[in-house]
DNA sequence: GTCTCGCAGATCGGATACAATAAGCAATAT
DNA sequence: ATATTGCTTATTGTATCCGATCTGCGAGAC
């Protein structure tokens, strides 16, 4: 039998493609913090019922992506400078930790590809895709670390201060400054040495967050 | 006017009701792990429809507590030895910290609770109660931290294997020596030295991981 | 005997329908 | 004019219902 087999079980169903439909609009910042997600208005703009629409919001609040009260609905949730503090403080925790378990792990094949994405962020022009670009060359490093649970964990984080780290980037000098600090973790990387890499990191993550806290009063969205 | 009042948005929702019940049921072991959750049958016990049942469930999947197949259910989740292990290491990178930015935030009434805690820990022979005792005290420390997004992450992690925490401190000769490090760790808080609490911290959730692995083969619930 | 197919019951995902609550507005009283 | 009350509408929370999918079993083919 030549057929390739495409494992029904796992197309999506209707509240997951809201979910997701619905999560990358909150992290990317299309939908306004504050804003209110009415179940009616979803609903028909993606011609289901309000139950999956429903499961989806649930599921995003359990995210700390959206808040919502009883009766009144759910509206995007934002952060407080002290939440996006402590956010990067975890990161400052956890990111350097993931990088030195993930170097001695690394394929070559897996270093070509961060280093493919490093590339990929620092030539481009369109600041839409910054964000994209920054995120998927730190996951393919972090990925390596096979720490399904911390990048679970990471992940979550990263994305309640997705659409700051966009702004920041557009906003500040941060494009050509993150850039060189990812080519100093890639190659640290390269050279196999995780101390190195880990430190880099914080650097790294330091240095966002102070330029995060700089332009917070620019990034009142 | 004299009326103690209510706020009634605060008052549970239905599917919040069965949200937690659940999650306590899994939590605690009551509900073994792989076991299926019926939404019928669920909706029944609780005198709900279905829907806050799905909507609860799927709240459970986004914290990891059970995992759903699209038209065959919902089942409890457990967790590999892999798993289990990154969730300890990850605590000995997390907690540490909670507590080394806790301490300085301590008041004299934390203290004071947090070792009627432990005390209470310490003299407690019901073996159901020491899971709980044992958390809250933790939590009565960490607390002081204010790291709210920190203690709402170790939650969830803490809520994925506390069903082999109880377990383990029945099993093995891990009540006596909690106990010990415990009131080292009080100790430690008690006199201001952040740096020891948190040294004993990370050699305490050492040990409770040792234990762990040494005694994987008897949790097999 | 074994394998395949198709049917029946169980269970799920989702749509529709209805009840409960919130929020804005008009009418009335003071 | 202002405050209070009752109504109207918008929106959410839940129940009921229907179609889709899975699972197990039995009948028939080989």
């Amino acid at each position: 039998m030549k057929l390739t087999p495409i494992d029904v079980s796992k197309t999506a169903s209707a509240s997951s493609i809201v979910f997701e439909a619905l999560r990358n609009a909150i992290i990317k910042g299309d939908l306004a913090i504050g804003e209110a997600l009415r179940q009616d208005e979803i609903a028909k703009l993606f011609n289901v019922s309000r139950i999956p629409v429903r499961e989806a919001l649930s599921r995003l609040e359990e995210q700390g992506l959206v808040r919502t009260q009883r009766y009144k609905g759910a509206v995007v949730s934002g952060l407080s400078a002290e939440e996006a503090t402590e956010i990067f403080d975890f990161r400052l925790l956890v990111e350097p930790e993931i990088i030195r378990r993930a170097v001695p792990l690394m394929s070559a094949d897996e270093l070509r590809e961060a280093r493919a994405f490093c590339r990929a962020f620092s030539e481009s022009d369109d600041p839409m895709s910054w964000g994209d670009l920054n995120r998927e060359f730190h996951s393919k490093l972090y990925n390596a670390s096979a720490l399904k649970f911390h990048l679970e964990i990471m992940d979550n984080a990263m994305n309640r201060i997705d659409r700051y780290l966009r702004a920041q980037l557009v906003l500040s000098d941060g494009m050509e400054r993150a850039n060189n600090e990812h080519f100093g973790i890639l190659e640290a990387c390269e050279a196999g040495d995780a101390e190195r890499a880990a430190e880099l990191t914080a650097a790294h993550i330091r240095g966002v967050k102070e330029s995060f806290l700089t332009h917070l009063s620019l990034l009142k969205t």
